[in-house]
DNA sequence: CGTCATCTTGTAAATGTTTTCAGTTTCGGA
DNA sequence: TCCGAAACTGAAAACATTTACAAGATGACG
């Protein structure tokens, strides 16, 4: 036997109850709602009176089925466990909610087959574009998105396969920039402490990056100098200590992002390491923390804030059926604090 | 002049669509999507072709209008940028998802009018059930959710109002054990570094437990040994800097929260204080990185995950429209780290 | 005072599902 | 081979809106 969930609480009031005790049409009250400008002051007021006694709000199913808007944006995320994931979700609720818009989320754990069942999930509940992370996402994913005519905005990645829609930076060439300055500095044992590349575009690019930057002074990224952990401290202390394994040790550590950068900074200082004379450590997003450790951690610097509110008023617009916007570059910058320095002894590899 | 958003997408198919296509009537179709086992082998498969055919998905606004339901759940959370919330988000998502449910996210700010603003609103977009933080919600926003018969999920706090639905823990209670524990160890000095109280039950709840438990050992918390600010590490920086210029310094300062309390470590070091010989510093949260600092974090440890499930599993019974659940306390503890010790002199305050 | 244009308002159709109810098929047993 | 029950399928009625379209009211102007 079932018990009611709340003993006494009316069945909720349509439209037409509103119509009843305003004593007008639904025509007339779907216009107060939609359009009061329409409406004679006097009528409007009487039905927004009625509205608010009956604390009458429209039915969104109703609604959506006639005019085939949603008013709801969806976002998939990796995962939400990573501040520059909360900063993303701040950012895009923030500029979504004041075009009025919800926004829907998701998460894929960075598993392809989950985010396009994700995708499909948040199709099912009806969203009027998609924000997704990336641009790797698979071809069937991607065509019957398209064949759905759903807006899709993918952010992070730069550049864009042709076709796609959306805002971006180049992992790649920042990472250039990054192992740039440390050889300028006179670094040439240099190892990477990546994010897991598999299905991840972004830290794929990121190693590409520092493969690319030292073949063109001639050196490699040989496998004892490169290590791939899951964003978390520990993985990122463990990671570090096998990096300093190897048989000619790194006197700089690029890290796939600040979390493992940070990681690899309390481990070295865990095993007596002195940060940056011993060991030079480079972060990337510049979280808040980065600043505030000690050292500061020299990191690169990304536009999130306005990257992602750029991203929704991509999603918006599209949403609203106009043109795909123009695809949208957004600059890195590399933030030098104290966790670089020159290598305590100029080295040949 | 508008351009389409793509040049060649058919009409978005319907459930008729389907119907012509694998030559049955939309009653068919309806069934296969909802309830397949009620359908013959042969017929099944033949609509479940035509449906990967023509990439029909059922249309969200119509579906909810007839069954009265969206499989939404919709959350309100004060930020995004805190771990804690980052947990609960993934921890929910993660929940409903298993029971093919979408979570809706707005944020308030800590603001009690905006949250009530986007409560309405999420109540606008169709959600089954709401979950809220903390309980201290006016009595408006409550009265009219219950009007309408939309379940509500109170988290964070204990005990709830009576009539309140939820599942928390006791923060005065928590912090009680704290101060005792510094009590106990020879600590009178104590200060806090707390989060903003205003419009946040959980955080005065905090500043009131350590009140009290200050109070059954006959001692107070004058105004130079409390400040609050907001959750970040400059504030708490900063916020520290302030409770050490008072006549006579802390010996031990609790913090209300882990990010507060990493800001008063790092600022501690800074200053050129040793944590915990010259100062104790207790955290709240156990966020991954209290263990992994130097010293580690002596934190309050609260079982975030199982609180998290906990709520989204109230949520979806009551969205199904089963009676509210018991409410339900979560058990949290103190965690002993190397951040705390007793006073380098016994002292008399 | 009548006519016409302009606002307002109401009527009714349409939106894509789910679900009830009734009709049809299938199949086991006699 | 036929009967009845059980399993399956289809027709049609909601569901709560939005929005053409038509009709009615209002007011200006001759």
């Amino acid at each position: 036997m079932e018990t009611a969930v709340s003993s006494d609480f009316l069945p909720v009031p349509t439209i037409s109850d509103v119509a009843r005790v305003a004593k007008v049409s639904i025509a007339t009250v779907s216009r107060v709602v939609n359009a009061p400008e329409g409406v004679r002051a006097t009528l409007r007021e009487r039905v927004q009176a009625a509205i608010a006694q009956l604390g009458y709000v429209p039915h969104p199913g109703a609604r959506t089925l006639k005019s085939r808007r949603t008013g709801t944006i969806g976002a998939i995320f990796p995962t939400v466990d990573n501040a520059i994931f909360a900063t993303a979700i701040n950012a895009l609720q923030q500029r979504l909610a004041a075009a009025n818009h919800q926004l829907l989320i998701a998460t894929s754990g960075y598993d392809p087959a989950v985010e396009a069942r994700q995708a499909l999930n948040l199709l099912t509940r009806g969203v009027d574009a998609l924000v997704l992370c990336g641009c790797a996402q698979g071809a069937p994913l991607i065509d019957r998105l398209k064949a759905r005519g759903v807006p899709v905005v993918h952010v992070m990645s730069w550049p864009l396969p042709s076709g796609m829609t959306g805002v971006g930076f180049d992992n790649a060439r920042a990472m250039h920039q990054v192992v740039r300055y440390l050889l300028d500095m006179g670094h040439r044992r240099i190892a990477m402490l990546a994010g897991v590349t598999q299905d991840n575009d972004r830290s794929y690019a990121r190693v590409q990056g520092v493969r690319q930057a030292l073949a063109a002074h001639r050196l490699t990224l040989p496998a004892d100098r490169l290590v791939e952990r899951p964003y978390g401290l520990a993985p990122a202390r463990e990671g570090l200590r096998q990096l300093l394994q190897a048989k000619s040790p790194p006197t700089a550590v690029v890290c796939g992002n600040d979390v493992l950068a940070l990681g690899a900074l309390l481990e070295a200082q865990h095993l007596g390491l002195q940060v940056p004379r011993d060991l030079s450590i480079v972060g990337f997003d510049d979280l808040e923390m980065a600043s505030h450790v000690q050292p500061g951690l020299t990191t690169v610097q990304v536009p999130a804030q306005t990257m992602w509110h750029r991203a929704a008023d991509y999603a918006l617009a599209m949403a609203r059926g106009e043109a795909p916007a123009a695809n949208h570059e957004v600059e890195v910058s590399l933030v030098v604090r104290g966790s670089t320095a020159p290598p305590r002894r100029p080295v040949r590899d």
